[in-house]
Formats: structure tokens, C-alpha cells, sequence
DNA sequence: TAGTCGTGGGT
DNA sequence: TACCCAAGACT
């Protein structure tokens, strides 16, 4: 007797690998609300999970609605964010906080058109909301996404530069019709390129979908060209500006240039970090040559 | 659209 | 060691 037509599609098998090896992740949890999700994803961009959970569970408890978020000043936001990384995201998650106190009655809104209008929220944010938050069916398409379907649903070692819209038609079409299932679906395609189809070595042989896909089928190709711009680190301004933020951060108040001074020795450089973070928002001048967090 | 934007762990 | 990579967004 033959098996239903879905059970042996790559959302089927995936999502049955996922029902037994799910990292537990606190943001899964069902009582997580929308905007649980929302920060979650948020600091999820381009930083582990497994660094993101610790900090995440200390945002909550404080911060359980964006309403108590929006209520404090951006510098706390900052101050939170530790050393997650790309602390204009932590601002971003401030104005968002904001921007939905004040214009979608303190939640975040269902719709994609409206969660793309966020600070902070872009395609994979937007639809990750929607669908790990709110149920719909929509693309959830993040690099272990675009990489996982990439090789097992077109044969090819990596996902392109950017995510496209080929990219996001070729995932929909990968998701079961209904919601609900559609986004476990999202959620399982995002868990094994996480675990098991990973960038560098993938472990085929604990991948559910090892029998259905194509890259494994041709031969494993190995990518052709380079896949992504690596950006240098040391010694760039990024470098230098997670130098200055550390210390504003860390500190209990304002802080003379003097006492940034000792982070880099190049005055040209750290005055040019030192006005990129004053730009950005995330420091002020308080006073000449007196420094603060944005909202110290 | 290609560059910019942190930080830490794995190999 | 030096490089790669990580639930992207924004300009």
C-alpha cells in the first residue's frame, strides 16, 4: 500500500526529524508571546542561538511587553545587549518597541507589509514573526534556509550572495498548505541547516532528507566560486567602535576622551569610530570631550 | 548593490 | 595562526 503523497516530501521528513531532535531554545516554549518572537529573531542575526538564549531570557523577564521596553531609556537597551554584537540592533529593538506602543496597540502587527515597516525588521525577520509567532504560511528564508534548499531541492552546493525573490518562491513552494504546519516546516528547514546541512561539513548522514536530495545525489559538487565576502576584522573601524562602546557600556556614567583614549592608540581613527558611534546614536556628547550612551 | 556593522567559537 | 561562519538590516 503505498504512502500518502506528503509523506515523503522534504517538509515531511523534515518536520518529523524535527519533532525529535528540536534543540529546546526558550523562545519555543508555547507560551512565548509575539513579541518573545520578535526579540528572539532579532537577536538572532547574525549571532548564535546558543549565544542569544542567555541574553534573551534576561530581556524578557525584564522587559516582558514593548511597552515596559519603550518605557526606559535606549541606553538600558544597549546596556542589555552585552556583547551580543551589532549593538545598533539593540536600539533598533528600542525604536521598535516605540514604534509599536505608539502606532499597533503595544503587539506587534500580523501582517508581513506591516512588520517589514519595523526598525529593525527586514524579510527574514518580518516572515519569521509571521509565522513562528502569529501561524501563517509564509517563507521563512535565512541562510541555513537558503542553503538547505539550495542543495537538497536544487542540486546546488550554495545558496547565491543575497536572498532573492527566486530564493523565496523556491522555499514556498517547499511548504505544506497547511499554516500551521507550513511554519514547523519553516522551522525544521531552518533547524537542519543549522545542525546537520551546515555550511562547511555538512553530516549527510544524519540528515532526514539524505534520500530526497539532489545536491547528494549528483556527487556533493563543491561550490565553484567564492560564496560570501568575508570581511576583515582587525584593525577596522568596527574593531574599534566595539572598543569605545565597551567602555561607555560598562560604565556607570559619562566618561571623559581620556579614558577612551587607551582602547586605540591611532587618534584618528578612534576620533572617526568615536563620531560614526555619535552619528549611529548610540553615544552623545554630554559635555566637550565628555561621552555617554545614547540616553545616559 | 556592494559595504558597513560586533563578537566569539570552531577548524 | 588565520580564516570561516553565524536565525540580516540598512544605505
Amino acid at each position: 500500500m503505498p504512502a500518502p503523497a506528503d509523506a515523503s516530501t522534504l517538509a515531511h521528513l523534515a518536520i518529523d526529524w524535527y519533532d525529535r531532535h528540536a534543540r529546546d531554545l526558550p523562545w519555543r516554549s508555547p507560551a512565548t508571546t509575539a513579541w518573545g518572537v520578535l526579540v528572539s529573531e532579532v537577536m538572532s542575526q547574525q549571532t548564535p542561538v546558543g549565544r542569544v538564549a542567555p541574553i534573551w531570557l534576561e530581556w524578557m523577564e525584564r522587559w516582558p511587553s514593548p511597552a515596559d521596553l519603550a518605557a526606559e531609556p535606549v541606553a538600558e537597551a544597549i546596556r542589555a545587549w552585552g556583547r551580543l554584537g551589532y549593538p545598533r540592533r539593540a536600539m533598533r529593538l528600542h525604536a521598535c518597541a516605540t514604534t509599536l506602543v505608539r502606532d499597533h496597540e503595544g503587539q506587534p502587527p500580523r501582517s508581513v507589509p506591516e512588520l517589514l515597516a519595523l526598525p529593525g525588521v527586514g524579510a527574514y525577520t518580518a516572515r519569521a514573526v509571521a509565522a513562528f509567532a502569529y501561524g501563517q504560511r509564509e517563507p521563512v528564508v535565512d541562510t541555513n534556509v537558503r542553503r538547505f534548499v539550495a542543495r537538497a531541492a536544487a542540486g546546488r552546493a550554495d545558496a547565491g550572495a543575497a536572498t532573492t525573490p527566486a530564493d523565496l518562491a523556491a522555499t514556498v513552494a517547499l511548504l505544506p498548505e497547511q499554516p500551521s504546519r507550513a511554519a514547523r516546516a519553516s522551522a525544521a528547514f531552518m533547524e537542519i541547516g543549522a545542525l546537520v546541512c551546515t555550511a562547511r561539513a555538512p553530516v549527510c548522514g544524519r540528515c532526514p532528507v539524505a534520500a530526497r536530495c539532489r545536491w547528494r545525489a549528483s556527487g556533493q559538487a563543491l561550490p565553484v566560486g567564492p560564496t560570501r565576502k568575508v570581511q576583515r576584522y582587525a584593525g577596522t573601524d568596527r574593531q574599534v567602535r566595539g572598543l569605545l562602546l565597551a567602555v561607555l557600556r560598562d560604565a556607570t556614567g559619562p566618561v571623559t576622551g581620556d579614558q577612551l583614549a587607551p582602547v586605540w592608540s591611532d587618534d584618528v581613527q578612534r576620533d572617526r569610530a568615536l563620531t560614526s558611534l555619535l552619528d549611529d546614536g548610540l553615544a552623545r556628547q554630554v559635555a566637550p570631550g565628555v561621552y555617554a550612551l545614547a540616553g545616559d
